[in-house]
DNA sequence: GCAAACTGGTTTGTACGGCAAACTAATTTG
DNA sequence: CAAATTAGTTTGCCGTACAAACCAGTTTGC
């Protein structure tokens, strides 16, 4: 087994689960482009149902990667959700561990197991 | 937002849980370099117990990713596993799918929600 | 030659997690 | 003032990851 290919499982192997969620790695991105967003925005944009995204964006609350602000927009309830340095620098060691694991090469059927 | 951000979230939200797994995307990865592997092999090189091993790889059979051959060495049975022509197509197309959000750029804060 | 330990796995049980439907609470509209 | 809309949260269900328990056969020790 080639180190570069153990350098990727073990990438994979330490991924956060928190960030790995599809629907949660797309909230983060968009976090991370912007200062924040709206829950009706990130709804949309992440294509999520308001259940869900609001169950989402309360596991990443949890985890600090992601503040939650509750405020009124005229006479309605908004909430913005918005990114934090403990959620960018998660993105970015996740996209870390996923870059090895990119670069792994398909490689020519040659080998045995071990 | 941008067309960028925007297919990015596209390839994340249209990814393959059957190999967005972890534990199945060291497998294949393995697998991916190899004609085939050992259960064994498997085990260590993806440090996986073998209960988990054995239900992962009977998801990516069942999915069509992987063949199983069980066979016997000497006196011992063995399982053997590989990867197959859709196996290969599943992991490239799930790199595609990552490679998109990988190449998002952190982003400068400048915004607000639309 | 037979029991104990090891090899090579599979099955089972549990706890967690994603998802949408149902619900809550307030506001606007007819 | 009733019905519909907005803005989100909670609840319930189902799928799944994981390890512990289990099973079949083989080798080892005595």
């Amino acid at each position: 087994m080639k180190p570069r290919t153990r350098a990727a499982i073990d990438g994979v192997l330490a991924i956060d689960r928190l960030v790995h969620e599809p629907a949660r790695l797309a909230i983060l991105t968009v976090l991370s482009q912007a200062e924040f967003a709206e829950f009706g925005f990130l709804e949309m944009a992440c294509r999520l149902s308001k259940g869900n995204l609001s169950s989402h964006l309360s596991k990443l609350e949890a985890g600090g990667l992601v503040t939650i602000e509750k405020r009124f927009e005229g006479k309605r309830p908004q909430t913005r959700a918005a990114i934090t340095p403990d959620g960018r620098a998660a993105l970015a060691t996740y996209r870390e561990h996923l870059k090895a694991l990119i670069s792994e090469v398909p490689a020519g059927t040659k080998g045995g197991s071990g």
